[in-house]
Parts: structure tokens; sequence; C-alpha cells
DNA sequence: TATGAATGAGTATTCATTCAT
DNA sequence: GATGAATGAATACTCATTCAT
């Protein structure tokens, strides 16, 4: 198999071989973070080399680092690619007029959203044990703030009525593990759209399993 | 700081070194897979080398193959240690008499404690990507196992009016992924004991966000 | 820090950076030599890399390539400029009329002073291991023709009286070594000047450690 | 031309294959050291691969690691391995009932050896560049031990009148600048042997170029 | 039982060098 | 003239695994 044949065989089109030679930088390490985000969630970042990734991509190793620092600042930019639409969630949250609970479902079916990308798996699993110092304290640190604002949602929800009287803090743990999860789980080609996914986990979030008379 | 002194450090006996000479192999084994669970959470997987295990036990590697065959195997038996407290779970739901719900919440109670175990981590992650074919299948089969199960209860109590109608499937996950997810953040350490949690999160699902009237 | 603030930083001028731009190919070559001599003599040849002395430029690697074959080419050109001062030094000898002694002591002079300069390092430290055969050999040869006219002199010396009667080839040897080496130790900023290093060490060469009554 | 005959060529016993297999770990430790130190004498630090070393020892590169951490602590114990010889010159010198020129003279012959003897190139090229902040620290620390204890001979020498009135530094300067040069020329199979050299050095060094009527 | 010793295989990273623009 | 982009080759270091003792 050539290196063309496999990077046609996986499916996703690279900025080297398109015909004419693109020049666009930016383009091309987002290719390269996308390929590294698919191979890490496919076969996990330990078992992903960077020659893996230069092979999805058609190029050479030495390539990568030509846009990427690192092994682990690949991870990084996996995490923050995802991290993205979270913060789009949130921002359309503050935006929206609805009561608690309906600004959390925003940032819920967002976030859900966001895990179900090809970069859910990075934002999920990276983790301290993989990165410097450095990363893995701004990693935590994002990572706290989501937490934090999820339970402020829901305090604000108990505030305004519109959620039950609960512990916020446990309440936004066993929700972002939940969906958290569908990384693991979920793949692009499921039958469950992943807007579909997002609207049921939200739908049990709410309602709960004690049937309401 | 000597091997001795850094077991005791880490404050876990070692059959090794326990005064006595202890001559039981299964104690021995035992051992090895408690000091190997405690690694992988606490440092990951790829990130544990086999010479940190045996440290841990202040034995050296090559010991460690006479307890187990591999690295991977020793993955394997942290998984399957955590699962007994699961089928004792599902054992005791089975001899209650309780309705679908009740049923549920004691399994969901045995699982909470057993992520919440120091074999939880490894159960979690016991992962395709990182053991062979053969014994990945083997765990995916007892994961699809339980997931089964809870299924079944989920349907059992909605067949019996104690869970709302919903789509047993999506539930499941939404289920075990909240409790899946427990893993990753709580330490023995924690204010919050195991049991504390399980009652709170299984609060949480059965009872969901919104306030009822 | 910028490159053009780095440039400035260390305190020499870049020919690519001067207001009105300068078009000398041979100003720019001497400043690619210059800066390559520096940065040799300070992390050593190997760990100095193309990109850090393109750095120190306030310029691209390959830009490098314009002025200069090779990475050991730059080695070599380093050598030659360090020998220039040395083969002035001989030449002046030979114009002079003074005894053995007199003229060694010029030629000497001008060693120490080549030794001490900027030059100095990369002069005594092209080595045939990082050189090519061809270029090893050039090297060489230019080294043992020094070798041969400092051994001349010192023979010279002898026959009219004024260097006493010795070994000259283990003569020149000790000599050669001790001024070598000042490029291990001398930096520009040091109290002592060349010059005056120098002469003390002529002064310990011609007197030696004994006392003369 | 296999792994044995490679080893026989470069005519040093290895005490992997001589037979009964020796168990003597320090033995063996022993003979990496000196397979590195011949090793960058010959193609230097940066051009000596472990794997060739390891070559050269018929063993496997991670071998190596099982006697010593590190390459750099490689270059350091070639380093230390060198100075036994000058700490046994500087006891010997302290003992004897001589004038300071006599036991400099004791000093000087012990550093020559050493520098003649296959560690010589390491001691005298272990350098900064090369090594860690602390192991360069350490090497800075024992090469400035030794020059003060030369400047204090030297010192001696002229407060007892057995050498003449002359800057310490400078003297000792040019003196170990001489003598550390021979690592640079002196190959065991040279005509001279190593002694003798040190003899006719010093020989200069006591009585200088200048002929004593 | 346990271990000292050894190794094969793998992998991140660096860097001199090239070349089309 | 200069550079952005790419790469081939090299290399230190790690680690699971084996085996004779």
């Amino acid at each position: 198999m050539t290196q063309q044949q496999r990077t046609v065989a996986a499916g996703h089109a690279s900025p080297w071989h398109g015909g004419r030679r693109r020049r666009d930088r930016a383009l091309k390490r987002d290719a390269v973070i996308r390929a590294a985000a698919r191979a890490f969630r496919e076969r996990g970042y330990h078992n992903t080399s960077l020659d893996d990734i230069a092979a999805a991509l058609g190029v050479t190793k030495p390539t990568l680092y030509y846009y990427v620092r690192n092994k682990q600042d690949l991870l990084f930019e996996c995490f923050q690619a995802g991290l993205a639409g979270i913060g789009a969630a949130f921002d359309e949250a503050r935006r929206s007029h609805g009561n608690g609970r309906e600004r959390l479902r925003i940032v819920l079916r967002g976030y859900a959203l966001a895990i179900a990308s090809e970069f859910g798996w990075c934002m999920v699993r990276a983790e301290d044990q993989d990165l410097d110092a450095a990363m893995s304290a701004r990693i935590r640190a994002r990572k706290g703030e989501i937490d934090r604002q999820i339970r402020a949602l829901i305090q604000q929800g108990t505030a305004d009525g519109s959620i039950r009287d609960c512990d916020a803090k446990i309440t936004a743990f066993a929700i972002a593990g939940a969906l958290n999860w569908i990384a693991h789980w979920h793949r692009e080609s499921e039958a469950l759209a992943a807007a579909d996914i997002a609207d049921r986990f939200i739908g049990f979030f709410e309602d709960g399993l004690r049937p309401r008379r």
C-alpha cells in the first residue's frame, strides 16, 4: 500500500497532496492536529507514534516538528481544538434569556457535541500523566474553569427554581462524567448522530429515572 | 531512601518483607496485582514500568514474571479484581425482592464502589489499545455483559412502572459513564467517602434536574 | 526578544541589518564566518547548530549556504581566518635581522595573539574527526608546516647560540601546546590582555623555572 | 567482519568474551569505561555513538546502560579514571623531602603520564559544553583544584629559591597547557614513550630556551 | 523462588542539507 | 539573495521480556 493510498484509505484529505501544492501554513498545521486527534482516539496516545501520524498525512516525521513543538504539544493542541466548541456554548448560554436549566441545556449540548467530535477523546484524555508540569497545569486550569461554570449554572437554576435543590458539585461531576464517557464509545459512523445523543442525555439528566406523575 | 523505606513510605505492606517469610503464592500474587493497580492509577499504564511496580514491592523486575505472564496480563488481572464487586452487586440485586428501580439502585451502588476502589481506574481504562486481541475480546465481552444487565434492569423497571419510559441503551450509557468517570477524580483521601458519592449519584439519576411538584 | 534584538544584544553588527543595505558579498561572508567562530568557541562545534549561527546573524539557515558550502566548511574557514595572523608573524620574523631566539619570539607573539583571537578556538580544535578526508589533510598540512617552521627557528637559534641546545621537536610541541591551550581559557573580557599573556608566556619559555645566577 | 573479530581486531580483551563468563561487575564496568575512553579519543565525543562503544565490546547498546547512567556519565567516568594518577602524583610529592622544584617535577611527571594515558583525551576534553550543569561544575572544581595545587608548588619553589620568581598563575597555565596538549598528539604506538616525553618536557620547563652560561 | 545480566525493538527528537519560489 | 518547507539519517534512551544461575 503506498502512502497515497493509505491517505486515501483513511478517507481524509491532506493539504500536502491536493494537486496544486498548498502553501497555507495554518491549513497544514490544522491537518496535522486533526490527524493526531484521529490517531490518538483510535490507538491511544502512547500507542501512536509520530511516524503513524506522519504516514496518515503522507509526510515524513520531521515535517510534523515544523508545525508543532512536541508530541505532547500535539496532544495539547487537540485538547484546545476541542475546547473551542465548549467556549462557544458558554457564550451562547450567556447570551440566552432562558432560566438556569435552559442555559445549562445549551451548554450541555455544546459540551456533548465537542466530546463527540474527533477531538473529544483528546479533551477527555489529555492528562497530567502524559504532559509536563506546565501543560498539565494549563489543562487542569481549563477543565476546572469549565467545571466551575457548570456548577454556577446549576446553582443559578436552583436559585430561579428551574433546577431542583441539589449538590451542585456532585451533580456537575455526574453530568460531566456521563458526557465525557461519550468519547469512549461514540464513533461518527454510529447510527446515532451526536446531536441526538446530546438531546437524549439531556433528557435523562432533566427527568431522571423515576416516573413523574 | 532505600527500597524498604519506599515500600513503607507508600504505606502498603509487601508480603516479601513482613518479618515472617510468607510463602503463600496467592498472597504474593495479590500484592503484585494491587501494586500494579495503584501504580497504573497513579501514573497511567504506559507511564508505569515494571521496574516501578517491582520497586514498590521491594522486589526485582523478573520476580513479577513469576506471578504474572505479562504487563498486559497485569492490567487484565486488575480489571478482573475490580469486577468481583460488581458481580456481587448483581447477585444481591437478583436476590432482592424490590422493583426494578430498587434493584438497579443496588447494582449502581456496587458498581460505584468498585469504580472508586483501587482497581477502578484499571477497570475503566483497560482498553483494546493496550491489550492483544484475545484479552481485548474478553474484556469487551465482560463489559458488554454488564451493560446488557444494566439495560435489562432498566427495562424491568419501566415494565413494573418504577422507572420512567426511556431509551434503555442511552440511559445505561449515561449512568455507566457518570460512574466510570469517578475513577478519574476520586481518591481515597478525598473528603467524600465512596458510599456517599454512590448515594448522591443515584439520587441524581433517580430524580433528575427538574424539580418535581 | 526578537531576532533583531538578539543580534544587537550580542553586541555584534550584522551586515544584513545595518541601515543601508550592504550588498557586499565578501563582507557578509566574513560576518558569517565570524559568527560561526564565536558560536563554536562558545558552545563547541557539535553543540552549535546552523540555526544558532543564522539566528545570531538575524538570518535564516539556508542563507548560510549561499556563503559557505558546509558546516565543516565553516569550521575550515574559521581555521583559515585565524591562520592569517600566524602567517604574518612568520613574514615579520623572516624580515627581522635578529637572531633565532628573537625571531622565534616574534612568531610566538603572533601565534599567541592568533590563538587568543575569536578564531583561536577553531584553529586549535579544527580536527580530523569533524572534517572529511580532504579538509582534514589540508589542515594537517598547514599545522605541520607551522610546526616545521617553529622547529626550524629553534634550530637556527641553537645554531647561532641564542637558544640552548635542545630537542627541537619536543620543544616545539611544548611551546605550541602551551599557546594552543590559551584558546581554552582566555576570553576577551579577561583582565589580562592577549599581548600581555603572550609576553609572559614567552618570558617563561625563555627563562624556564630554574633561577639563573 | 563479525563482532568477535572486531573486538579482537581492536586488540583489547573484553570481559564478556573470555571463554568462561566473567561475572565481575566492576571488571565489566571498567571495560566499558576504557572502551569509551578509547573511542572518544579516536573519534571524539560527539562522533562516537553508544553503538560504537558497544560494538567495540561485543555487546549491545542497552548493556552499556546497565553499567553507566548516561553518555555524559561515560565521559565523566573517563575523566575521573584519568584523575587517579594525578592524585597519586600529588601524594607522592607531598611525601617527598625535596624542594619546591623537585616536588613540582614529581607532579608534572605524574600529570604527563596521566595525560598520555588512554584517559588523557577525556580528561582534557571533558568540557562544560557536553555535560549538564552539575557534572560540569564537578569537573571544573577538580580542574581548579589541580591548578591551585600546581600554583602552590610553584610558589613554594620561589619561596625556597628553587624556582625563579615568576607569575605563578601564568606559569601554571603554560605548563598545564603544554602537558594537556600531549593528549592531542601522543599515541601509545609512538616511538617516544610517555615517560620520556614527560622528562623532556620537564627539562624544557626547568631550563628554558635561553642558554645558561 | 528470586535475581543479575542482557537484549531486541521501538521512539522521540535533532539537524545538516536541499530546493522551489 | 533569501526563505519556507521538507526530509534522510542519525542517535540517545527506555523497557518488556528472557534466561542462566
